[in-house]
DNA sequence: TCAAAAGTGTTCGGTTTACACCCATGA
DNA sequence: TCATGGGTGTAAACCGAACACTTTTGA
């Protein structure tokens, strides 16, 4: 979903693709959403479908996988992030809502299209997020996933659609590389699997089930300034990880 | 990828849905594929890219599970089976190719359009399907999974993620009410897990799994006329079976 | 009587779960 | 000294994997 672009003939205006951009800052899991400018209306409905999905209309000559790192590097500045193909939504309402309209009005050359859209959903180590001075969006957010507000188009269903994704990936192999800074405790790749899934873990297991799997490489350093005993920060072993990943449905919790 | 509509405009000529049809006859695991009428090619090179998966294009008055339902249903005569979207293919050059080009100039209005097309996977019982007089594909024939030929357009890297997904559900969800008939012997239900996870497995240890799952009905009747020991038929327990299905995850082989 | 598939239990090892206390630190 | 999260072990239940022989039938 975006920008009025230079030269429609390259852009197919059926299909786009969009994008639930999840980051981690150690604390809890939120949502990169973008602010669309709301045109005309003063406040009228207040926040109601404010805030959209990152996304785009995909060009002729690129493909889906394409179209989506555009978008992500369009808005974020970052490269070769983790990005996974989840579901295509083609509702032929989809876009049809009148608030929704009167945005593409603004932003397509053919706002009334039927546009089928392929989400993808991404993991992003927040800490290298730099907002982009982009062509898209004027602002870009992270939100809370718990505290998502109502999106334009069919976007809420899109968003969680993509955490129902994610924990399904989580379930089945290791994420964490992709959402934790380069040193992390064991601490806060507990909070992450618990933030994900929903639910408590226990301490004991978690550890003893994520020192198992190998891909984890202790570190001497410990955490410094904290009001408890320091933490021992570990790093991933990359290798082992990908090894691990491939391994597919080998890891269920 | 079919037929010439009769009113094109109320077809995207964008966006396409395919579907890999899978069908179990009690002994071998098959895909449905349609014949394209090799349009002015004697025989030309064989049977490369003679067959192709069913698929049309989707109409603007339907969303994209409607679409791979109608699909469907126009070849098989079938209605309300199970279909699960599994991807969405959209390489700019997909649809490129010479002798694909070629069908398509015989069967769309805008040959040359950019497609964009969702697959489907979908399970049907070999039995209730009758082949349709159908606008669609002038023949279609159910194919070993073991025997695909090269296909025209992706549709082998379609159909390979489609066994690739099928696997994965049955790993995590109990498949066999949609591909075996309403009774069945253990020894049926065992041989389709081989034939799509495509490794054996121990017959004891498939037994006690399946039976404390809960979802099997042993019935009175015994095969009749085979020459060793008669097994006995179950059937599903439908209430049960829809339960399990919800409780993702559950069910690892 | 033979061939073919049905049917049936047990053992071993590894995994999961539940559970409670002491430790190191900064405030 | 207190509050905070870090860090640790064990026992019981459960689960997956491996493994071989008898039964029933039709030909």
């Amino acid at each position: 979903m975006v920008t009025k672009p230079a030269h429609t003939s390259h852009v197919n205006p059926n299909v786009s693709v969009d994008c639930v951009i999840f980051g981690f800052d150690s604390e809890d899991l939120k949502v990169l959403l973008i602010e669309r400018g709301s045109p005309e209306n003063g406040d009228q409905n207040s926040t109601a479908g404010k805030y959209v999905l990152p996304g785009d209309l995909i060009r002729n000559d690129e493909n889906l996988d394409q179209a989506a790192e555009r978008v992500l590097n369009e808005l974020t500045g970052l490269k070769r992030i983790f990005l996974d193909q989840f579901h295509a939504f083609g509702d032929p309402e989809r876009v049809r809502r009148p608030e929704d309209q009167q945005w593409l009005s603004t932003v397509r050359a053919e706002p009334d299209a039927r546009v089928i859209t392929v989400a993808y959903y991404s993991l992003v180590k927040i800490d290298d997020y730099q907002p982009q001075p982009s062509s898209f969006a004027r602002k870009a957010e992270w939100v809370l996933v718990n505290e998502i507000p109502q999106l334009g188009f069919d976007h809420n269903e899109i968003l969680n659609r993509g955490i129902y994704a994610l924990r399904s990936k989580l379930r089945t192999q290791p994420v964490g590389f992709e959402l934790l800074p380069l040193k992390f405790t064991l601490g806060q790749l507990q909070n992450l699997y618990e933030k994900i899934l929903g639910n408590e873990l226990d301490k004991r297991n978690f550890r003893r089930k994520m020192l198992k799997l190998g891909v984890l490489i202790p570190l001497e350093e410990r955490q410094q300034g904290v009001p408890h005993k320091p933490a021992q920060y570990f790093e991933f072993d990359k290798e082992k990880y990908e090894q691990v990943s491939k391994e597919d449905l080998s890891f269920v919790f």
